[in-house]
DNA sequence: GACATATTCAATCATTCGCTTGATTATTTG
DNA sequence: CAAATAATCAAGCGAATGATTGAATATGTC
């Protein structure tokens, strides 16, 4: 194990260690997880939940992913909680994704099956977002729960997690425009809330970027609450 | 099939799509297809013998990547060659190869195990080489088969692949440095080279960069056969 | 048109993978 | 210390994978 090795030898170690890598992307169930865990740390029930697997499956899943150095597991009580291993590992990702996403046409395909209505694309450019939030034309929601708001969202935006929206719909402004985000392309919470909003015959629109793509176009992101953001939102209903 | 979809229905087909790139990227022989592909083009023989496959299994490998869109075939005389898909591909390989060395420890001391002498690393710096490349201090010679050097190489590199350079040993200059570089980390061209070179008593060391380092750091790169690269040779080596 | 060459196809087999079920190990709570 | 909770382990099963072998299919050459 510890002798010298031949040519041949190095490369199937070398190409195989790279494909321990390879094997942990080759599972659609380990992929979704991974992309949870870009959002936010969380324990195995929860994965567990949010994936629609069984416990003992979702952990084998994360052992495999612990396995590659992509993931890592901490006891916090009798809880584990599991985190990507390194940030490079989110940005890798997303990379990942836009790759799939330019060589795979099938995915195009897949979300205007599933969305079967072209009006809740990318309302407005990123840049242009921003600065509409912050002059009061624009409401901004975070619809994801609330611990991944916390972990990373857009400047301005409202923590308002698809349950909470529901019950309260009539606090948000019929004026303005709303814009609601959540994990990115293959994220439902967003598409619900935007369906949601509309049925009360607000005008609200999808934002397909997600945090990660956020932050993977060098913009700046907010941590934490938003001081206050309750009360914003009140404001802007009255 | 084009009847709308449930939710888990979308997100367990679009996380299946992206498992169609990590299946693709999760066997030893298929990434070691793509790195040399990231090279340049080639036909199936030529990948069967580079990976010491048989016919069948190449074939069978590239096919794997060709249905997953990260590499395509073209049929030129009685000859399949195949190259990738895009641009995007090489540059893709380049960020998966990264953050499998960022996260596994076990490649770094493979390599240190293969090489088993810790002298012939990174030279100098990169900006640094192609500045003494041009005021003629160091002569970078690129020994890697012909065609991949056609492709792109590093300007002022000499194209000197290794049997070729087996012949014309006594034509380099005792008198100056030299720096041998292949295709990146897992190739042993330029150890070999290297080793050649000393066992001669020349000055020489291997740039562990690859062309494609080369390019993802956004250095120029040239392409084609240097003009009358021998003739330099021999002037230097006078 | 027969032949050689380059590649793919088809059948086969051992191995691995993904998932399920039920038992087991930690940790907190009563 | 027993009960409850969270997660992992272990065994088992059908499906998919990686490699081999030999046949089949193009394409170019004599």
């Amino acid at each position: 194990m510890s002798h010298p090795i031949d040519k041949r030898g190095f490369k199937d170690s070398a190409y195989g260690q790279l494909a321990r890598i390879g094997k942990a992307l080759s599972s659609p169930k380990r992929l979704e997880l991974l992309d949870l865990l870009c959002q936010t740390d969380r324990t195995v029930e929860i994965l567990a939940r949010e994936t629609e697997m069984s416990l003992a499956n979702t952990s084998q899943h994360l052992q495999v992913l612990e396995a590659a150095r992509l993931v890592q597991a901490k006891k916090q009580g009798r809880f584990v909680v599991y985190s990507l291993a390194d940030a490079l590992v989110g940005d890798f990702f997303r990379a990942f994704r836009v790759l799939a996403e330019d060589r795979l046409a099938e995915i195009e395909q897949l979300r205007r099956r599933f969305l079967e209505a072209g009006a809740d694309l990318d309302p407005v450019d990123a840049e242009v977002l921003i600065d509409r939030v912050q002059k009061g034309e624009v409401v901004a929601i975070d619809v994801r729960p609330i611990e991944e708001y916390k972990t990373a969202h857009i400047p301005g935006a409202l923590a308002l997690p698809l349950q909470e929206l529901k019950r309260r719909l009539s606090e948000l402004p019929r004026n303005k425009e709303i814009v609601a985000y959540c994990r990115g392309p293959y994220c439902v919470l967003a598409i619900d809330a935007v369906r949601l909003l509309r049925a009360r015959g607000l005008r609200a629109h999808r934002l397909e970027a997600s945090v990660q793509d956020w932050r993977a176009r060098g913009l700046p992101l907010a941590t934490g609450l938003e001081q206050g953001s309750i009360r914003i939102l009140q404001r802007s209903a009255r």
